[in-house]
DNA sequence: AATATTATGTTAGAAAATATAACATATCAC
DNA sequence: GTGATATGTTATATTTTCTAACATAATATT
């Protein structure tokens, strides 16, 4: 679970994905735009990535390659979200306990630093300030 | 081994490291001035912290915090660098390289869930504890 | 073939983040 | 009380990132 969490944490900065993933600033806002990938927002509004993040974008270079065009990304991955939700559903820890998990860590964190992240996802739980 | 390189692979802005340690930039800027943390550089000259440095980091709060000054830090430190080989320091490699480790490293990490990162370091931040 | 769409490049201007450097200061050790 | 240490504060320059608009080659559609 730690794992999972540390992947989900927005970190990096686009210049950073951009070395990672070999992909324009261009490339990688255009699939954003296209949901294709939802990185978090720092208070002043600069893009922060997660590993999640980047191991996204390197499949949609590869889908990209093969041909495959926006729409059938989007699709490949929703069905993967599919996926993930069967796996999960799995494992020992049952959503409301996570849920509770994920409540208390987020409490904790908010205890050292200002809230700031509007967006959905497990990165909600993960403070990014700017100033 | 590959986990070292992603864990010595310079990725954060000095605004994340911040967060992470809750330190000041004027704090940690000190401390590279004191040699206690060597940070890589970007083109434009912006420092990109590894997660080796946010523990480096860490532990410089904590040593702090027990009264011991920089050069008592860095003495703690230069001791223990003499078992610790450092894979990235000299090392010359492309990003492309960089960028496929981490991806394998990523990968694995998948199958292997393994929870890693030591006690007091990063995981105080981003590990959630099961049960 | 002509036209439209897609994925990406390029450019411009604004805003945010970071750099260095200088000066300020509280806390200790002496 | 003096001086060193660790950190705060401020100023100014530079870099990075943002959005938005317009351009275009390659594909797809008609």
């Amino acid at each position: 679970m730690s794992r999972e969490f540390r992947r989900a944490m927005p970190l990096l900065p686009i210049s950073m994905v951009m070395q990672l993933t070999e992909l324009t600033a261009r490339q990688i806002r255009y699939y954003e735009e296209h949901k294709l990938i939802q990185p978090a927002r720092s208070e002043g509004n600069r893009r922060m990535f997660s590993l999640d993040d980047v191991d996204a974008l390197l499949e949609i270079r590869e889908l990209l390659d093969q041909g495959i065009n926006m729409a059938g990304i989007k699709k490949v991955f929703d069905m993967r979200q599919v996926n993930d939700v069967r796996i999960y559903d799995k494992t020992i820890i049952s959503d409301a306990e996570l849920r509770i998990i994920l409540r208390e860590e987020m409490l904790q964190a908010q205890r050292l630093q200002k809230p700031s992240l509007r967006q959905g996802g497990l990165s909600r739980f993960i403070q990014i300030k700017s100033k």
